[in-house]
DNA sequence: CCCTCATAAATGTCAGACAATTGATCCCAC
DNA sequence: GTGGGATCAATTGTCTGACATTTATGAGGG
């Protein structure tokens, strides 16, 4: 485990170098879940800094969610069961961030996006339930307004391949591929599409919804190169 | 004079609150890498708030590695032109604990990490260069090596399925994928390899080395579902 | 029994001070 | 003119003490 905060021992902030200290307990494991830290006192008195410097520690720890704090009598700063929503929220930010920051084109995020997918879609096969197909179902229909703003068929084709990942029945994959296509909608959304690019997508999503309902996994990865393909070809024409 | 729109919106900490404006005008591009925010002091006039909360906001956005500061006189906080390394890192810390604290199993863990990694090996296929093949070739070597510990076989491992990775010449693809195995490493790490299953692993690294050079893609494919297998048979003894 | 109120403990916020750092500037010797 | 210190000013880092707010708990009275 190559912590990569151990690295030359720069010089650091008192919060930083606390914030690292209490890191390392819940990385550890020595402090687990729903754990109470001692107080902001206790804690600026064990560490020899003000409270301030401690709360800006905790503050770090928080925009990590790795604790939280409650008010009042019985409050404090508690380690956090990290959900998979909020790690999903923070990497998906991150995912943003970093391809804006860094200008990666939009072929470069399609091509990504539609790699990791790709790897899902025989899970999926074998483990889809019926809700999945329902969701599937659902936003096929929403699609097929003609209506709908860009934005929202944008928004409804996530929703759709949300479902598709979840139907593989592996949180950890579902949290992965969430975050990358959460982190890549920015870009997606500025992307207009023709009513025929709507039209070649939704068929696309139609015939993947049967080749999950029949559970032909093969078929699936045909078909989710076909999406790249057609993604692309809206992207860049 | 801070004109607070602000709704139900949850009872949210003033540094929570200003971190999130914060936040909102970097990721929206209104601040951009290597733009200086206002001095503490004019943040905290211009939000109305004391100095000490604006510093918590900061250190907040600090943690999640969207800003930095410097001391002295021409220092103060600067937006951060986020590296891959960087995400990278922080990715994969937030799967460790996401790993850890949610107690997932490492079948679980093992099925995610070859799923997204299954889905790379035919742009891998197609995009691989010489670099990437020596540096397998190398990795290979070190892990015929009986005296390497579990734990070195293990960084082995991670680093030829990095290249393999990178081969697919996409950096977000790299990225996430890293970030993925890097976060599960501490599970990987608990796993003790027999000699007759290091010796299935290389010679499954062979196999897909030389698929890789031929340029193959559904061979390697198949190759990570049998090394799948593999690893789940290691994993569950 | 229930309601109210006081209490204590903890986080949240504030104001002001001082320390440490660092680039810029000025001044002077050479 | 130029190099090298000394000084300065701006900014973050830290400390102190205070007060506000929230919240569980228990005491007291109806």
């Amino acid at each position: 485990m190559s912590d990569n905060l151990s690295r030359p021992e720069k010089q650091k902030d008192l919060s930083a170098t606390i914030a690292d200290r209490i890191r390392h307990d819940i990385l550890t494991g020595q402090l687990v879940a729903d754990d109470r830290l001692p107080s902001e006192s206790e804690l600026s008195e064990a560490h020899g800094v003000s409270r301030a410097t401690v709360r800006e520690a905790l503050k770090r720890l928080a925009a990590q969610s790795l604790i939280r704090t409650k008010r009042g009598a019985t409050g404090g700063a508690f380690v956090n069961r990290l959900t998979f929503e909020d790690a999903c929220a923070q990497m998906a930010s991150t995912a943003t961030l970093l391809i804006t920051l860094n200008e990666v084109d939009i072929a470069t995020a399609c091509e990504a996006r539609f790699a990791l997918e790709r790897g899902c879609v025989r899970l999926a096969a074998k483990n889809r339930q019926q809700v999945h197909l329902d969701a599937m179902r659902f936003e096929i229909a929403r699609q097929k307004d003609p209506d709908l703003s860009d934005e929202d068929f944008c928004a409804s084709d996530v929703a759709f391949h949300r479902a598709l990942v979840d139907a593989a029945g592996n949180p950890v994959l579902s949290w992965q591929l969430a975050a990358a296509v959460e982190g890549i909608e920015p870009l997606m959304n500025m992307l207009t599409y023709q009513q025929r690019d709507r039209d070649a997508v939704i068929s696309l999503h139609e015939a993947m919804l049967e080749a999950l309902e029949a559970r032909v996994g093969s078929r699936l990865e045909i078909l989710m190169d076909y999406l790249r393909d057609q993604t692309l070809r809206t992207a860049l024409g």
